[in-house]
DNA sequence: GATGAATGAGGATTCATTCAT
DNA sequence: TATGAATGAATCCTCATTCAT
């Protein structure tokens, strides 16, 4: 029908997380569809080869093995790309196995067996996610397109922390999530930089650094009452 | 391997002072030297605004005010920029501050100050320093011109620790070493991309975080003694 | 020869009422005629806004609300969108407000207002006339696609004249036939770029360019028995 | 010090007409003004051939018989090889025959023939002044790149009109020059697109047009008081 | 008839690098 | 040395058009 539809510019779905009230779509074919989760996976691979800066539109579509048009069709540029893949592994990741309230009340050190172990692994499939999570070579500044993501991570480790630490003034919750997450980071590389049981070394060293960062933290805030 | 071995980096004038037998150093390098003083600065300049994958050649000539000709008159392609430019800082960190003998015989807590506050100085000082040691974006690999960079700061650490832990078998001193330097650098970035007393605050945590992990396997290798 | 000849135009749907065997229009072009004349409304806003040159068919389409494969249903190429477009504004203005004979006997100046305020009227409305009259900006040649239009608008131009002028050659009608039409689409592009009392007076002005010019040799046409 | 020497963008040398403190023109070898001088007339030909909006600076480079890298050291864009071409065309036609003072007082018929036969012959030998005239085919507004031509030529009309009729209110010196200039680049386009005997034609055509315009102007203004 | 997908050549522009002066 | 000119492949992206559903 002639019904106009709305432009509805391209590729990225929505944000994650306004849940409510999903602008319907995009009407598109399932051709379309398959082409798209194709397209990802073609840009996952290359953002792992070459990162993001270096990587290129056409590397993307030819690694797809699609003209650079199509390409186009469902992403308005290189950027959209790498949002709307963060978004959909961020997606995956909440889906199969977000921070679980149930996990909240354990103890720390289960706590991150039980949140790292998966997501080590969700990144050992994945390893585009650690890519996006570090963004362009860029320093300081979060660039735009990866802020989506950043931001999605680093707040539920703020919150997760806020459940553990009532107390705390924002701001320093918001400095030991930082500090967590980018401590996270960087072990993660180091994870998946290395294989077999020396990637299981790493995993078990980078779970030491954040037990033994966040221990003293929480136990601080834990025992108001008794010890001196 | 560890082993640095300073790989006479660019292709250009062979620094003077280097090798053993010291040719006199030429009076027409006077001017080259500095030419190439200005080239690096402008580079260090273009690598903190863009990143290194985004950085162009005739950026830095621009920033030097110089024309690329006259760039690559001194080096022989981008990466060679940044090899010289890691290695001068490297040497002019271990120039000033490095870790002196009289360190490694500190305790831990005053160890890290000792060497973290110096060294959180001077990347504040010269921010390339850090763009230039998490290199590209690509992830995982440490790209072939950032090795010399990467495993020189590594095998001090590593050093160092080992005068620590002298009974620990290698590969565990060396993922040790390799952790602490990625969290060192990750504490880096958050620290520099914040400011003032926020950035400080960084400095501390980052401290706490190194000190809580390094801190049991320091003491348990000193006491092998006492400990039932 | 200056002669129309209404080419057939797009390679759609052959237009019912051109010919003289009228075949019962069918049905199913009924949606089909809708299709066209939302389309043609569409290229005529693109053209507007971006000149033929740089509009897109797929800009048209989108434009319409309809995707570029249902744009080329009916028009074989963007060429023969401007084609059909300029021949149905054609004959909107002919069917409105064409020169009717009974205008040829007005004096000159009442014949301009006769014939100017109502194309120029009919500009206001139909501002892609205009554009189509000039064509895209390449000079001097008419470009195919906009022949039709140019011609058939030079030919009755031509024709009005030969009946104020019946003595004059051919070839001097045609140039001054040309010119007038120039002259009119210069300051036709004055008036539809000004706005209010502006506009007005740039329609005056117009006339009075075109009465000067044509008075004259209207008049010595007029009156070939007295004047020197 | 380096002296950095202001980067000077490119290309473009300075606006015409402010002809104190020009900025030193960027410090350029001999062959790269033979380069400009190259691609500028490569530019003028592309331009004549299809128009500005057409035109890629690809073809522009080609027909110079240079690669597109050598095009854009030194014009940053497309649009400002447009600029330069037609500062430099008109500084050409102003340094050659500009309207002088002394025409400024001649009777119109021969004001017309001084100044419009070096014109038009100037057009014939540039005829990419025409077209940058014209600008690209949107409609209306005068595209921003060739608002400097415009308003160069447009002025020097209005100046000279005012000469003549210093009485007349700005605003309708201002039509009256528009309205000029518009004639002119219409019957200017005639004259172009034809050629010998009727080229010439078109040329007294043009002049009667502007004649029998701007005499009772002129007359009007020329006779306040004695008029028989 | 309608849709959205697909194409691939071509658009402007950049960039690492080399060359002539 | 130093300069600016030159290169050409590669960048991102667009567009007229065709195809499969």
């Amino acid at each position: 029908m002639p019904e106009p539809t709305k432009p509805q510019p391209t590729g990225a779905t929505g944000k994650p997380g306004s849940s409510a009230a999903k602008p319907p779509p995009r009407r598109r074919q399932a051709r379309g569809e398959r082409r798209i989760a194709q397209l990802l996976d073609a840009a996952a691979n290359v953002f792992c080869a070459t990162g993001y800066t270096a990587a290129s539109t056409n590397a993307i579509a030819r690694e797809a093995g699609v003209s650079p048009g199509t390409l186009y069709q469902f992403f308005p540029n290189k950027e959209a790309i790498a949002v709307e893949l963060g978004d959909r592994l961020m997606d995956r990741w909440r889906e199969s196995h977000g921070l679980t309230a149930a996990n909240l009340h354990l103890p720390l050190d289960q706590l991150l067996d039980a949140v790292l172990d998966p997501l080590i692994a969700f990144n050992e499939e994945n390893p585009a996610f650690a890519v996006l999570m570090h963004g362009p070579d860029t320093p300081g500044r979060i660039a735009q397109e990866f802020a989506n993501l950043h931001m999605g991570l680093l707040s539920r480790i703020e919150e997760a922390l806020a459940s553990y630490l009532p107390d705390t003034p924002p701001a320093e919750l918001t400095r030991i999530a930082t500090m967590t997450f980018s401590i996270f980071k960087a072990g993660l590389d180091q994870i998946l930089s290395h294989q077999g049981t020396e990637r299981q070394a790493y995993a078990a060293e980078l779970k030491k650094v954040m037990f033994r960062y966040l221990e003293p933290i929480v136990c601080e805030a834990e025992l108001p009452t008794g010890t001196p």
